[in-house]
DNA sequence: ACACTATAATACTTTTTAGTAAGTTATTGC
DNA sequence: GCAATAACTTACTAAAAAGTATTATAGTGT
């Protein structure tokens, strides 16, 4: 299954780039984080609460799968009660274009 | 539960365009099926065959839902075998940005 | 001792999305 | 009268994504 998943990957990354971009952003919660830490680094709470109807569950499993992707980067202050930042890496900050543009499509659709 | 997602939809309409505009193309097949039909209109089973991995049923369902949202029209040619082609409306067209730059970032990502 | 804090994990359920396989239609050409 | 055609539908199953509710951690202030 998991050597599925691997040749899977580099099939869709050669063959389809579009699919291969979605399956790094395309749920429902990824892009909005993202799209909130195009405002800068932001630490856990204050983040999740940019996102009001994220659950707890989505929210962590969000920036876990996120960072797992190095799109964004996540650092821990060893202080207590816990402090933790995330932000976007290189590599996050190159999706603006596209949420940018899918920010800015919904914002005009809506004029009509 | 149909009033709760037409309430639902204004509400992200006007609250989070980037969510909206996730909830018109945001599942495994809309952008690729859309992408394909930047190039022009295409009937059914061409349009499918440039999408090989997807189902029949998937196929149907997908172009179902874009028709649904306006996005693309279909028009059926009263012939025998059936004839039906696809393409982007106005709506549809204006998404011509977002399709290409996540096929674009899929490019650029790859390179990495 | 105990509540409070910010962050997160886990078990469990529900909902949504996708896949498989088979059947339907209505005419043409043999 | 039967196969071939293009587009589609339906019933059923499987997998993925998301939601709910509960619990854990570990030091601080009372």
């Amino acid at each position: 299954m998991l050597i599925i998943n691997y040749l899977n990957y580099f099939f869709m990354k050669i063959n389809c780039p579009l699919n291969y971009t979605m399956t790094l952003i395309g749920t429902k919660w990824k892009p909005l984080v993202l799209f909130h830490l195009l405002e800068g680094a932001s630490r856990s709470g204050v983040l999740q609460k940019k996102v009001p109807e994220i659950s707890n569950k989505m929210f962590t499993q969000t920036v876990r799968e996120l960072e797992k992707d190095g799109l964004i980067s996540r650092k821990v202050y060893p202080v207590v009660p816990p402090k933790v930042e995330y932000k976007l890496t290189k590599r996050g900050e190159s999706l603006e274009g596209i949420l940018r543009s899918l920010d800015k499509w919904g914002v005009e659709d809506c004029k009509n």
